[in-house]
DNA sequence: GGTTAGCACTCATTAGAGAGGAGTGCTAAC
DNA sequence: GTTAGCACTCCTCTCTAATGAGTGCTAACC
């Protein structure tokens, strides 16, 4: 479609708005040395490109700008993963060195790794606890009325709920009723759950235990956990310094966004697998028009576990990111497969 | 110290103050009615205020603002609670009737309503989780080298952390221990349960349970949680829509330092009970010294359980906010009385 | 036909000048 | 003790002109 002096430009005025933040001009181009025409013929390819799409101009006497195609152009076809130098992998290099005690901790020092590395914001989604199998439930009674739900999965995830006790159950019920869940729900995955509760158990168990039906529908809600707690976030604050968000409106609507965990845990959970690009107003949500939001999956053993994402502006360092994203998430496969030997 | 007028003016000047957010003039207090003076009076009276420390001017030719010390005084001196609006009362009446699942939900709630009513942030600290009891320990084996400790104490709260069994410990073990120190800690305040750890159990263990002090090691990082889980903040981004912040650079180092929960732990549990208001340097950080931050403690039968803080700007609605906190704090009473039945 | 020099034109940005106005401090009169 | 009057300060706003980066177009060049 582009010529390959089209592209040459194209990836010259790509990267030098990311280096500048200002409208790039045809004579600082010519004069970059590494394409040798003249300012007049380069505006004659800009002005092709503009009408292609792929460039816009601020106002008639300003230079170019990527538009949002011209970005998607840039990342498709463009771009280059850059080397990471040698401060990069020394700071991941002690990050991975670190003697990790919390599951948690891993996803939280990810992500601030991340922020700090590219002064970007960065989100973390965890891996999903249903992808986990139960190894322990249990319910210990608060008082007469009601107790705490807590369920254990075979990563040494907990989760934990208080709920109220179904009217003149008994203590003894309860621990029978808990005694048999075990034994009937061990090992199986937390995402098969529900409907086992549901099919299955609940209807051998009514034959031991009165009341127990309010009770499995209790502790439904205590395996019903939210998709939140899976995210991890650092360097929200960063948005600050982008000259993008000067204008507070704009910059009050991006940071209430990143405050509301569950819009972004669904943002994140939506976006397949692999690395992936969406540039501005391919997010589909307002606050993020301006904003481009890399991310890349991580698995282990071939099983996709989660996301790693940098969001920043629409003129953010692509190449950096992703080299990083994509050497990131490889290494958090062989970090999570010596957390779970 | 300061004759009636001056407190007259001095509380006019501080009221117009923070409504405007500009300097205030002598003409502008003369003309609101409640002052009977020409400007040329209250000018002068306006001078000895400043000599005195109480009010500062920003260049020659401006009106003047209190100083951090005139805000001092009027906090001391002058301020007045207001009543609550009918809006006010009416969001806070629908909050407490809301249905509430968990007790995290009621401080990440309150929090909300404060910072939504206020238009500030609102900081809240949950209860010490040491002035419970133990319900319940328990290990959950994960596999031969590892599990998860669980606390649960008589308010609801789990704790839970993985640790690692010491060598050549057996499953049979980790069972009698567990099993001994149930017997032992049942209904002991968390606060005594790492005195109590160490001394007396500690001790009988070991007369049963081989390699059981470094197990105990082990359960003893999990009732060493972090302060910080007692934070609960709302409405941090409404710093940006204050003038006082339109600098960037201090948005930012005001906004980092939001994030930095234990730092906010810290300076929240080290302000004493009761209605407590923080102006400006005051709080000894930096980053808040433009702000002022106003706490009140919430107790139960008589015990001090946590506080409830609004952090603004030095120029803030110091009489609204105060009849908020001071209401709330006394509702909060009320609520967790109904929770703890 | 592709490339380039030249030139007129646009328009954001900046600096400077001047007007306006809010507010003060001081003095003298009430 | 209070107030009117007045000179003075200094911020803020607006207007203007200059600057300069950058464009589009045309005509000449290879």
């Amino acid at each position: 479609m582009l010529t390959e002096r089209q592209r040459m430009i194209m990836t010259a005025i790509v990267d030098d708005y990311i280096r500048s933040a200002e409208p790039v001009g045809s004579r600082s181009i010519s004069k970059r040395g590494d394409i040798a025409f003249s300012p007049a013929t380069i505006r004659n390819e800009m002005s092709d490109l503009e009408e292609m799409g792929y460039l816009e101009q601020p106002h008639t006497s300003a230079g170019r700008i990527p538009s949002n195609k011209g970005y998607r152009y840039y990342v498709d076809h463009l771009v280059k993963y850059g080397t990471l130098s040698g401060h990069e992998l020394n700071v991941m290099k002690v990050f991975f060195a670190e003697k990790i005690q919390e599951m948690e901790q891993i996803f939280q020092q990810i992500a601030s790794v991340l922020s700090h590395l590219t002064n970007y914001t960065s989100i973390v989604l965890g891996p999903e606890v249903f992808s986990a199998t139960l190894k322990h439930l249990q319910i210990i009674p608060l008082d007469e009325q009601s107790g705490v739900a807590i369920i254990v999965t075979n990563t040494g995830h907990v989760e934990n709920k208080v709920i109220r006790f179904p009217e003149g159950i008994t203590a003894a019920d309860i621990e029978k009723t808990v005694h048999i869940l075990n034994a009937k729900l061990k090992n199986v995955p937390l995402l098969q759950l529900r409907a086992r509760l549901y099919n299955e158990i609940s209807e051998e168990l009514t034959r031991y235990v009165n009341g127990c039906e309010e009770l499995v529908k209790a502790l439904e809600t205590a395996i019903d956990t939210d998709e939140q707690d899976r995210i991890y976030m650092s360097g929200t604050t960063n948005m600050l310094i982008q000259p993008e968000f000067k204008d507070v409106d704009k910059l009050k609507h991006l940071l209430d966004l990143l405050g509301e965990t569950p819009t972004i845990a669904r943002l994140l959970t939506s976006i397949p697998e692999g690395i992936q690009v969406r540039i501005g107003t391919e997010n589909s949500l307002d606050a993020i028009a301006d904003c481009s939001l890399i991310t890349a999956s991580y698995s282990l053993g071939g099983q996709n576990l989660g996301t790693i994402g940098i969001l920043g502006p629409t003129r953010m360092d692509y190449a950096r990111v992703l080299s990083l994203l994509d050497h990131l998430s490889k290494d958090m496969a062989v970090l999570l497969g010596r957390w779970y030997k």
